[in-house]
RNA sequence: GGGCGCUUAGCUCAGCUGGUUAGAGCGCAGCCUUCACACGGCUGAGGUCGGAGGUUCGAGUCCUCUAGCGCCCACCA
């Protein structure tokens, strides 16, 4: 059963080459099933990956290369260990990238209120021409051409990754706008209804103008931006002209003349939409106004002079409007207050036509003739005119920047205006949500902190309704009274076996389409869920719950979660969230945080900055294995600089293995196959004979091996791959430098076959234990020497154990302390062959290479006259590898010299010819 | 304003719970071509571990302060 050497040598390539490794092997896996999920397995037996859909209408960058690597690493591991490893991927293909590029390949709108044309051939196919005027499709037809449009994309993404060598099992594939992830979504939203864990309301809302649509606190950015302090006057008192004087403002701080309230605003325009000024509750200079009421310059309204704690005394004069709504802080005002709403922002971010209540009849002609209909921008210039007019603007405004809220995406700054939407009850789950943060493994564990910080400062509820028409539709209908007005009150909602549908074009139970939007009959709810609503339940889509019970029930919770650290709070968050609501745990134990790639100027790279490379060029470049080897260099949560240099060492390591594969079983190497020996059966056999105990380096070199098994089994289980690839970098190539060279003649022959049979046994084991080490992170290079001699795959081989060769070796294994490096001192004796003895050798060794180099002389130079001058104790280390060491460096003679350690010394004498 | 991370050779980075003269690779310099590897091998030069205090027999490693860089978050009139 132990995996024997090649019968013939024919197996192995005289001239090794990596050329075509990629394309060879993953043709062979997938043919052969290598990475196919066994579903019978247990949830025990199951290591389940929730996989990062990557947005399929963009671009792979170098970055998607490295963060996927990371995780294919434990995959690879985890499936060697013996799990059945569950790696999907997905197709993010769901929001409004999608959207866009549908619309400008195919040159169509969706436009929901349209019914379903089968068989839809759209006007254009990837070259329309600018100023054709866009047809108008209904949802269903615009996501089947969204579907049409990524499954290309996906084959190029999915080519990619096979080329890369993802071990995903690519039957378990699903897509974020598809039938399973429309279902999942409506489904899990249906039952938070039901729970009350859902509900719509009207209110205050973030509003892109451009976009119109709502957005989610969770996509809002900062940008500073210019704008000006503009100083207003103010009125005391009632009416306009302010007669009866507030003393208690008067000639205090920054205030003037009795009877004027000076207050600093960057948003004159929305002077319409003031419905109170406020100061904090301490500030001296305004106590006496608490409760009083001024008149707003312009307008006339009267407005309540309030005190809150949130209002900065630095700021400005230290009082401030309260206008409806100018940002977030006027929300939190209005409610907290009590206070009255009068909005002048419209959805397309103009002002509106009439006038809010409470003005002046000359206020709000002036705001009817001078305002309405203006957009933001045009509204505060003429604001600013009127106010110089009336002389109620004091002095110039003054420049500043400030920090203003945009969606992520958009370009203008965010409104705010009052509309019904979509809430997901997250504000009350705030301490259960803290708790799994804190029962979740982070990788790194710092990482955690960003989550809390985000979990504390929450403010609202999770926003999931979005006013766009491509997406995935609430399935709701609402009641139409007999007045024509729906009842939002009580939707109907279908049952869960009609899921997935579409509330614009599929009709509720009990009635027919005829009853659509007219009296006493429905309508449908207009919106989309946020992307987030959906790609928070990749686990459930992935894992097939309910639609696949069994299936979901070995693989849920799922083990790990791999991401980018900058969607903690988006991704990471709401997918804990769905998770608690809907199972009331943890969808994953394990997080793994993904750094960034950095270009050589240290900054992220982005398609913006122009400064992103294709992977595809770089695979075939360097090799796969060569651009992995740099990839897993970057730690968890490490930001990591692409670094071409990098992947040249992983190309030079991996046609290191080559080489160093060939010699040990290749026809040009040694003829293992005709003088194995009982010894030299594979990795599941001693590596030296019993009774042999002649050759204490060859079990030196396998103590170090096991040493090595149990550190990069550790740093696994950590999820420290980049620290399991570089002890067994070093180790190869120390092992290549040192004992390959030590031992080379002796497993030639040179020394007999029986001392032969112990150095090939050993070569032979440690080659065994190391392609399986590097097989994670060099899938290829390790299958395509495993395959020299083993019929089945290196990537379903088990995981090297120190047990597996320790048998027969004196003590060595696992982890049997380091106590020989100071000169053999507390060794059981040299010739016991702890680890210090291939030290030892290894210093000898190199010390005569010195020489050689020192002298000019080729490393072939013979050596006449070795002199040794040290302790006892060490050479008798030394002498436990004499033999090698004398074919090793062409030593003629060895002259051993016991002295006391300070005068320990080498000399080379080098021989002729 | 709050939080987090980073700062070790020219470059990219190791250095785990503090312990002998601080490590690797790249780059650089020099040497070496029959016998696994020129897509190579060998050897070497190169660092007062951001700064200042402190704890300790002993600190790159722990504590305090501090500087610079980066990231996340924030209710920023």
């Amino acid at each position: 059963m132990a995996p024997d050497l090649p019968e013939t040598k024919a197996d192995i390539p005289a001239k090794p080459s990596l050329d075509g490794l990629e394309s060879k092997w993953s043709a062979r896996w997938e043919a052969q099933g290598t990475y196919r999920f066994d579903r019978s397995a247990g949830r025990d037996q199951v290591y389940a990956i929730d996989t990062p859909p990557p947005t399929v209408s963009g671009s792979l960058h170098v970055g998607h290369a490295f963060s996927y690597t990371h995780t294919d690493t434990m995959a690879r591991f985890k499936r060697m260990r013996g799990f059945h490893v569950f790696y999907p991927m997905g197709w993010d293909d769901n929001g409004l990238p999608t959207e866009r590029r549908v619309q400008n390949y195919f040159n169509v709108r969706c436009d929901p209120s349209l019914p379903y044309t089968p068989g839809f051939t759209p006007p254009a196919t990837g070259d329309a021409k600018k100023g054709d005027h866009p047809v108008g499709v209904s949802r269903p037809n615009f996501v089947e051409l969204c579907e049409r449009l990524t499954a290309s994309d996906e084959q190029v993404f999915e080519a990619t990754w096979r080329y890369l060598g993802l071990s995903v099992d690519w039957t378990q594939t699903y897509t974020t706008a598809g039938g399973r992830a429309r279902r999942a979504s409506q489904r899990a939203f249906l039952r938070l209804l039901a729970r009350d864990q859902a509900y719509t309301a009207e209110a205050p809302t973030l509003w892109d103008i451009d976009f119109r649509t709502a957005v989610a606190q969770a996509e809002l950015v900062d940008k500073e931006v210019a704008g000006a302090y503009h100083r207003l006057v103010f009125h005391a008192g009632s009416g306009s002209g302010g007669g009866g004087g507030v003393g208690g403002a008067s000639g205090v701080g920054s205030q003037s003349a009795a009877g004027e309230l000076l207050i600093d605003t960057t948003r004159p325009e929305l002077l319409p939409a003031c419905v109170a000024v406020v100061a904090h509750p301490d500030d001296g200079r305004y106590q006496a106004m608490f409760d009083t009421v001024v008149t707003t310059p312009i307008f006339g309204v009267e407005v309540p002079v309030v005190a809150h704690p949130l209002a900065d005394p630095d700021k400005g004069t230290g009082i401030a409007m309260i206008c409806t709504f100018g940002d977030v802080t006027d929300i939190v005002w209005w409610r907290d207050l009590g206070l009255p709403v009068r909005s002048v922002i419209g959805r397309d971010g103009r002002l509106v036509g009439s006038a809010p209540p409470g003005m002046a009849p000359a206020g709000a002609a002036i705001y009817e003739a001078e305002l309405a209909g203006r957009t933001v921008r045009q509204a505060q210039r003429r604001m600013v005119e009127l106010l110089g007019e009336s002389g109620e603007l004091r002095g110039e405004p003054r420049a500043i920047t400030h920090p203003v809220k945009f969606y992520e995406n958009g370009e203008r700054p965010l409104e705010i205006v009052t509309s019904r939407q979509w809430f997901i009850r997250t504000l009350a789950q705030r301490d259960v949500l803290a708790a799994r943060g804190r029962e979740l493994k982070w990788h790194p564990p710092f990482m955690q902190a960003r989550f809390q910080n985000w979990v504390e400062g929450l403010t609202g509820d999770w926003l999931i309704s979005r006013q766009r028409f491509f997406g995935i539709p609430f399935p709701l209908w609402y009641r139409v009274g007999d007045s024509g007005e729906p009842d939002y009150s009580a939707a109907l909602v279908p049952s869960e076996d009609r899921l997935p549908v579409d509330p614009t074009t599929d009709v509720p139970d009990g009635f027919s389409d005829s009853q659509r939007g007219v009296p006493g009959g429905f309508v449908a709810d207009p919106d989309v869920m946020d992307t987030w609503a959906t790609s928070s339940l990749t686990p459930q889509i992935a894992g097939g719950w309910e639609d696949d019970p069994d299936l979901f029930g070995r693989l849920f919770p799922m083990d790990l979660r791999p991401q980018g650290h900058d969607i903690i709070r988006t991704w990471l968050f709401s997918t804990v969230v769905r998770s608690q609501l809907e199972h009331d745990q943890l969808p994953w134990r394990n997080a793994v945080l993904s750094g960034w790639i950095l270009d050589p100027d240290r900054k992220k790279m982005s398609k913006s900055k122009g400064n992103v490379v294709t992977p595809m060029a770089l695979l075939e470049e360097y090799g796969s294995d060569a651009v992995r080897y740099w990839a897993a260099s970057g730690r968890p949560g490490t930001d990591t600089a692409f670094d071409e240099g990098q992947m040249k060492v992983g190309r030079k390591l991996a046609i290191k293995i080559l080489n160093a594969s060939q010699f040990v079983l290749g026809p040009r190497g040694l003829d293992l196959a005709g003088a194995g020996g009982p010894a030299a059966g594979g990795e599941a056999g001693p590596a030296v004979t019993p009774g042999d105990a002649g050759e204490a380096v060859d079990r030196a070199v396998l103590g170090g091996l096991s040493r090595l098994v149990d550190e990069a089994t550790a740093a696994f289980e950590a999820y420290d791959y980049t620290r399991a690839l570089e002890r067994t970098e070093s180790f190869f190539w120390e092992f290549c430098d040192n004992y390959v060279e030590l031992v080379k003649r002796r497993a030639y022959g040179d020394l007999g076959s029986r001392r032969a049979a112990s150095a090939r046994a050993t070569l032979t084991t440690a080659l065994s234990v190391l392609l399986r080490l590097f097989a994670p992170f060099l899938p290829f290079v390790s299958e395509e020497v495993w395959s020299w001699w083993h019929p089945a795959s290196v990537h379903r081989a088990p995981w090297p154990t120190a047990a597996e060769f320790a048998a027969g070796d004196g003590g060595e294994a696992g982890g049997a302390g380091e106590g020989g490096e100071a000169g053999g001192a507390g060794e059981p004796g040299g010739a016991g062959g702890g680890p210090s003895v291939y030290a030892a050798a290894s210093w000898l060794l190199k010390e005569i290479r010195r020489a050689k180099t020192g002298a000019g002389r080729s490393q072939r130079a013979p050596v006449a006259l070795l002199t040794v001058r040290d302790t006892a104790e060490r050479i008798a280390l030394l002498r436990a590898s004499e033999d090698d060491l004398r074919q090793a460096g062409s030593v003629a003679e060895i002259d051993w010299v016991e002295v006391g350690q300070a005068g320990a010394s080498v000399e080379v004498e080098l021989g002729a010819g």
